[in-house]
DNA sequence: CCAAAAGTGTTGACCGTACACCCATGA
DNA sequence: TCATGGGTGTACGGTCAACACTTTTGG
């Protein structure tokens, strides 16, 4: 490839990611303490530096990968950092990506191995760096999205109930919400395909399991109707 | 500044704007014929390679300033484009950015001596690189944003009546409003300040003049309720 | 006085919210 | 049989789309 901007500064880049997880209660990020310096053995995102024969996608995605098995994985840049001192070491920006996994399927030997942890969104520690605020923008994100974007199921397994949905929800707005009235939304939108068994061990009665459709939703979406809790 | 991460990549890091900006009829975009190889004069949004002495926003509002005049310009970085192959050239990373202009208060004589056009958003000519998939996700999101915060005042002037503001959304939209519909629902907001001024000369009978009042706005948001077209 | 655009009023359908109530089952 | 969470039914109030209607004014 010839040098056509030989004269134009070059710059480091990272990709931080922000790993949201559920375990049924709460939504959880996975952190991780810094290995090398600066700030070394502080708490952290995943992060690593885009290398040259990979594009950004790609680079989150190894990222994810190295701390928890998973290879595809929901996963959306979401914010450049790019503040000339947010890294003491050197100046670096950081691309900044969300990702949502399903807990119960991560390698919990390869998180437990690098010294990662599943950490409650309420009690998330001092993080380097500018981290806090990507987990904050995140949060902000993912809260606004899940509104009209089948996001949540994403964090559960592929089979749920509605009330575990529910919780899901509850958790990431921060709110209660009534269950008749949950239930009948979500039905009335036809993207769950209801399953012929239920939950045990939970309630008495015990909840009907639910998978999402992604065709059926594909159908709601093109049809212009909004999914929307 | 010590070296710590001396022994990883380097990247150059472009920022492109996609400039909107609104006719009183029709959705425009800024455009300008690229000045260097490679695609030396082709069609291409404004953009500069990103220096060491700023961070992403001040680039951008660099070059914003730097083809229309205008120095506080609403401006939003939305995605990254890092495919490896997206400029011929070299391998140089995108930071797309879109920004909301108010045409008549750019300076003409400056956006003409830079040989840049307003072009109507359906007559959008080939452009450079992966630059119509900028302007193409750039209009899918502020069709979706628009619904939900008040972006489009940022393309009115100050004052504008209200079949104004609907012919606004009914481009961003793509499609036509109901306009008895369209007053209440904006008026019920109380997010404009009525002034009394009528325009003259569009219809016979002659419009009300409005501002988009912030302070108002801001109260209506920290309610909790939704700004909402 | 008519045409045209600004602006108001009315209606019925639909939808969200609140909440009462029934159901299934393990202990 | 009772407590518990799952699941259904209903009723009220508000909101939205559609459209009829009134107002203002230049030609």
């Amino acid at each position: 490839m010839a040098n056509f901007y030989s004269e134009e500064p070059k710059h480091l880049l990272a990709v931080d990611c922000v790993i949201f997880g559920f375990d049924r209660e709460q939504l959880k990020l996975l952190l991780v303490k810094r290995v090398r310096p600066p700030e070394k053995d502080q708490w952290s995102l995943m992060g690593d530096f885009l290398q040259d024969n990979e594009n950004l996608e790609f680079a989150a995605q190894r990222i994810l990968t190295k701390w928890t098995g998973l290879e595809h994985v929901f996963l959306e840049q979401f914010h450049n950092f790019s503040d000339i001192n947010r890294d003491p070491g050197e100046r670096v920006l950081s691309v900044a990506f969300y990702a949502l996994i399903k807990i119960e399927d991560s390698d919990k030997e390869l998180t437990k191995r690098y010294g990662a942890e599943w950490i409650d969104i309420d009690k998330i520690p001092k993080l380097i760096f500018d981290h806090a605020q990507m987990v904050e923008m995140a949060l902000e994100i993912i809260k606004h999205k899940s509104r009209f974007e089948p996001l949540g199921f994403e964090l559960l397994p592929e089979k749920f109930t509605i009330p575990q949905l529910q919780k899901l929800y509850e958790a990431i707005f921060q709110q209660k919400l009534d269950s008749a009235n949950f239930r009948k939304k979500i039905l009335s939108m036809k993207v769950l395909k209801k399953l012929n068994e239920k939950e045990k061990g939970v309630s008495k009665r015990g909840a009907f399991y639910f998978q999402f459709d992604q065709g059926k939703y594909k159908k709601l979406h093109e049809s212009g109707l909004l999914f929307e809790i």
